[in-house]
DNA sequence: CATCTGATGTGCT
DNA sequence: GCACATCAGATGA
């Protein structure tokens, strides 16, 4: 573990311990199962999700997804990449022209509402609904903090499994993450702000000066808006899926979250 | 590092 | 029928 992770943790442990505080004081009076502080003390609440789609794909950065398995095991990972895609006017978007069938019917639920759809047949992709019509956020890239192993055996499957996988590429891509986090169309439609196998904590803001902005990947066929800085992503992290060395040193920073290779 | 290609099947036209 | 918000492996520099 590098010097820079382990600050990170500490700064999580400090967060964590105060909001754990916090309602422990609020539910001091409630008899209610430790579980149950367990699962609301870190979980963000249903109205963080409900702000512009822009907003929401940045202040996605640095809050980490967890992963609930059938057997209690959880995974974390810190979401490092995100891409918006707006509502009818956006020539990339599911959603473009208002366009709303049932495959796609998640972007115009409540902010919060998981969209997972399959793509070339063989993976998945994963959304989260935002405020604005048929607005969504798809996370593209995160930065393993617990479940190791777990990841490595989900994502090994239909791989040569000769050489074991570097912890940055785990999750380095959107359906690298569903694999990973063995995230699959049961998700679809379910409400990250309450449901029982998976759900967002807080981590750390990452500051405006810190977010590289740049264009989308994989939407070439959509007009003028192929080139719109919708995809965000932490600047210098090694977990992104494709960086943007131009982008990054157009960013005024003098931080970077430089890593050494796994 | 960059670029190319095959795999694969659902949803929409 | 065809397009597709991708990935892994191969090849060349």
């Amino acid at each position: 573990m590098s010097a820079k992770r382990r600050r990170m943790q500490l700064l999580d442990d400090q967060k964590i311990s105060q909001e754990e505080d916090e309602v422990a004081i609020e539910n001091e009076k409630d008899s209610v199962a430790s579980k149950y502080f367990q699962k609301t003390k870190m979980r963000l609440p249903s109205v963080f999700y409900n702000k512009p789609c822009i907003d929401l794909a940045k202040s996605f950065l640095g809050q980490v997804l967890v992963r609930k398995l059938p057997d209690g095991t959880e995974l974390r990972a810190r979401i490092v990449e995100t891409e918006s895609y707006l509502g009818g006017e956006d020539e990339a978007s599911h959603s473009r022209g208002g366009k709303r069938t049932e495959r796609n019917a998640q972007m115009y639920m409540k902010p919060g509402t998981i969209y997972v759809y399959q793509i070339y047949g063989i993976y998945f992709c994963m959304n989260v609904s935002s405020q604005g019509d048929g607005a969504a956020v798809l996370l593209r890239s995160l930065e393993p903090v617990v479940g190791f192993d777990e990841m490595r055996k989900f994502r090994s499957g239909r791989r040569n499994a000769s050489k074991p996988l570097k912890d940055k590429e785990l999750c380095n891509g959107p359906s690298k993450l569903c694999q990973a986090f063995d995230i699959g169309k049961s998700f679809n439609c379910r409400d990250l702000a309450s449901d029982e196998d998976i759900w967002l904590e807080a981590g750390y803001e990452v500051p405006e000066d810190n977010i590289v902005s740049c264009a989308r990947i994989g939407i070439a066929y959509a007009g003028e808006w192929t080139h719109k800085p919708l995809r965000f992503y932490i600047k210098g992290s090694q977990y992104v899926s494709v960086r943007n060395k131009t982008a990054e040193n157009s960013v005024t920073s003098g931080e970077t979250n430089s890593q050494e290779d796994k």
